[in-house]
RNA sequence: GCCGCAGUAGCUCAGCUGGCAGAGCACGGCAUUCGUAAUGCCGGGGCCGGGGGUUCGAAUCCCUCCUGCGGCACCA
């Protein structure tokens, strides 16, 4: 005699076991139509989902999150159908929903095409349109390999072999296909309408790649045709910021076969760089680092102590002299622990802080390059921090400090942050890691910082904090880290005299901030579309002349300007105003000054912005006086 | 590194089944002296990513290398 409570807090009681959809005609025909599965006890169900007790029940349609993730996972199925169809030789394996989207993963004797793509993706329509029920069975664990060893379905049979022995083996068929799957799916096929296949890729079997590669086939969903369309839209816009395609079209930097992974910055790229560059400095400056510089060639020795030739020196790139064998840094710390041997250093020298814009090489796998988001040579706004263990917390928390402040100076807002804590695999006492990560944990609960632990993910040699930025559509980059280091002072023999005239070793604190200048230029770039907040715009004003005659006073206005440390520029061609206009707007340039007869006359300045807004006309004292509060 | 796709003028791209390399923008010249997102006319531009092969003939077909793009694996 269930009784079944729903969201609204009403009760609905039945004489005999019912099923989800039962009770959604019970409350009404339009929500039978629309359930595609439904909350349970929190247990999430298909709508033939037979209720026998008292439960708390909510139905899942399009418009729950619940619900989207559901016809995603049945467009899954639907394309694992349509392939089955097509291509009766390909074995599935396993198809999950992902972020907006979901993929299923092929084994077949050749690769899908394009072309394959596109038949595949009109077959799914094909078949959603058959309106087939989708039905949820069960068989023992031993009956569902036998079943999918017999359909020559190997991957699945394995898949269910790894399954825990206690659980129960559920299979869902629409028309003539049958897959292994927990669920819950939408009860009709009907329900799949708004769906693209999207990309084809290589992944291997199991995430390992060890194993075979695998077809993976990625496609999107919606509840409907217009969220469809707006998601594509969402990924044309995404496209528009790719820092690529700015950087190519504000002419900011290049990449050229002869130097893959490595920038060519541009007159105007390279202005951005030395400005974020210069704002950094003074950042760590202020925060009492001491800036040094540390050679990018070091022998190959020195690498092989500190341990990192062990680890990485598949992505060290190396040269030589004389029969001796170098590495181009990918590192800082070696070279900073280096400075800090260079005298004996008492107890009073700590915290002893220095920083590096360092120039490190990574011989980055050639598959992973990406821009100025993942390159081979990149600079770092390294520093390191030499410290006893008692004073880790307090220097932890002004980094974390530091940290955002400088992501709100930007513009970044919302940060994550994760604490990552020992692995399996570590160097140090436990006692040592004890107090480091309750060092670590403390900086960040004194901050009052939202953080989640991540146990296991810490480096070999110490627990971390790391930092991710959102941006504005949503996407997240990895960039400042904090990481305690018990190792490599130790092997580097980093010493210094405690009070009690004892030598010991220091713990030694790397951190970034920025992490990549390269990297983070890509993420601003991206962030803001190419439309840089006037203070680092690599040209903030374009003094625009109406005519060739008043070209002297247009270049007068922008040299005034560039005395007054304004970047600015005067366009003096023999164009039209609305030609300037437009490319300066295009090159994403805060301010245009117009000046024409009337401005002349007056002795002023016409001020539009890149937004096209007219800020009208101003004596040029006051133009500067607006750019200073909006750059201040 | 692995799977797939791509590489044609400075840029964006067209060039079907092999038959004289094209467009728009940009660039140069000339005219125009103009008021808030494209003035007109004329002109110069190409190792069709590199190497090899098939063919009477290759941008086009085949092999190979490089680079890029999308994923996968990786990311101290």
């Amino acid at each position: 005699m269930p009784s079944i409570t729903l969201p609204d807090g009403s009760v609905k009681a039945f004489d005999h076991p019912v099923t989800v959809l039962q009770v959604a005609q019970a409350i009404g025909p339009g929500l039978a139509k629309a359930a595609l599965a439904a909350r349970v006890d929190d247990q999430l169900v298909d709508t033939s989902f037979e209720i026998t007790d008292d439960v708390a029940l909510a139905i899942v349609t399009a418009k729950d999150d619940d619900g989207i993730e559901i016809i995603r996972h049945s467009t899954a199925h639907l394309l694992a159908q349509a392939v089955k169809d097509l291509f009766p030789a390909a074995q599935v394996t396993i198809g999950p929903v992902i972020d907006e989207g979901f993929f299923y993963d092929f084994a077949f004797e050749r690769s899908f095409t394009p072309d394959d793509l596109a038949a595949i993706e009109a077959k799914m329509v094909e078949l959603a349109a058959k309106h087939f029920t989708v039905e949820r069975s069960q068989m023992t664990r031993d009956e569902a390999i036998a079943f999918f060893r017999a359909m020559g379905e190997e991957y699945k049979a394995e898949i269910i072999e790894s399954i825990p022995i206690d659980q129960e083996i559920s299979l869902y068929r629409q028309g003539d296909f049958i897959d292994l799957c927990r669920g819950p799916h939408v009860p009709n096929t009907s329900h799949l309408k708004a769906f693209k296949l999207t990309k084809m890729a290589g992944a291997y079997w199991r995430g390992d790649s060890n194993n075979e590669m695998l077809q993976r086939i990625y496609g999107t969903a919606w509840a409907d045709k217009k969220s469809l369309k707006a998601y594509l839209h969402r990924l044309a816009e995404a496209e528009k910021r790719d820092h690529r395609k700015i950087g190519k079209q504000l002419d900011l930097f290049h990449f050229q076969e002869e130097a893959p992974g490595m920038v060519f910055w541009h007159p105007k790229g390279w202005t951005l760089y030395r400005l974020v560059e210069a704002y950094i400095r003074q950042k760590c400056d202020a925060a009492g680092y001491q800036e040094v510089h540390t050679p990018q060639v070091l022998a190959r020795s020195l690498w092989e102590r500190s341990g990192h030739w062990d680890k990485f020196h598949d992505m060290i790139f190396t040269t030589h002299s004389e029969h001796r064998e170098y590495a181009i840094k990918p590192m800082n710390c070696p070279g900073h622990i280096q400075l800090f041997n260079q005298a004996l250093r008492s107890y009073r020298d700590l915290p002893y802080k220095i920083a590096e814009f360092g120039v490190v090489h990574r011989n980055e796998p050639s598959g992973t390059l990406h821009g100025l988001l993942r390159a081979r040579r990149f600079t770092q706004d390294d520093a390191h921090i030499f410290c006893t263990e008692d004073q880790l917390q307090s220097e932890v928390g002004d980094l974390i400090e530091l940290t955002f402040a400088v992501y709100r100076d930007f513009g970044f807002e919302d940060i994550a942050v994760a604490l990552s804590l020992r692995p399996e695999q570590r160097v140090g006492a436990d006692a040592l890691w004890d107090k480091a990560e309750s060092a670590l944990e403390e900086a960040l609960k004194t901050k009052g910082l939202d953080f989640v632990v991540q146990p296991g993910e810490g480096a070999f040699y110490g627990p971390k904090i790391d930092f991710t930025l959102r941006d504005c559509i949503g996407r997240v980059w990895q960039c400042g880290t904090v990481q305690v280091d018990f190792s490599m002072p130790e092997r580097l023999g980093a010493k210094y005299v405690a009070d009690d005239g004892e030598r010991r070793v220091p713990v030694m604190i790397h951190r970034a901030i920025l992490g990549s200048l390269e990297r983070f230029i890509g993420i601003l770039i991206e962030h803001h579309a190419g439309l840089l907040p006037t203070w680092l715009a690599p040209q903030q004003v374009s003094v625009l002349s109406i005519t060739e005659q008043f070209a002297s006073y247009a270049s007068k206005v922008a040299e005034s300007l560039k005395n007054q440390g304004v970047r600015a520029d005067a366009d003096l061609r023999n164009e039209k105003i609305g030609l300037k206009i437009r490319e300066h707007t295009l090159q994403r340039i805060p301010f245009m000054l117009i000046v024409g007869e009337r401005e002349v006359e007056n002795r002023t300045i016409a001020v539009r912005t890149r937004a096209g807004e007219d800020l009208g006309t101003m004596s040029l004292g006051d133009f500067v006086s607006h750019l200073n509060r909006e750059t201040a």
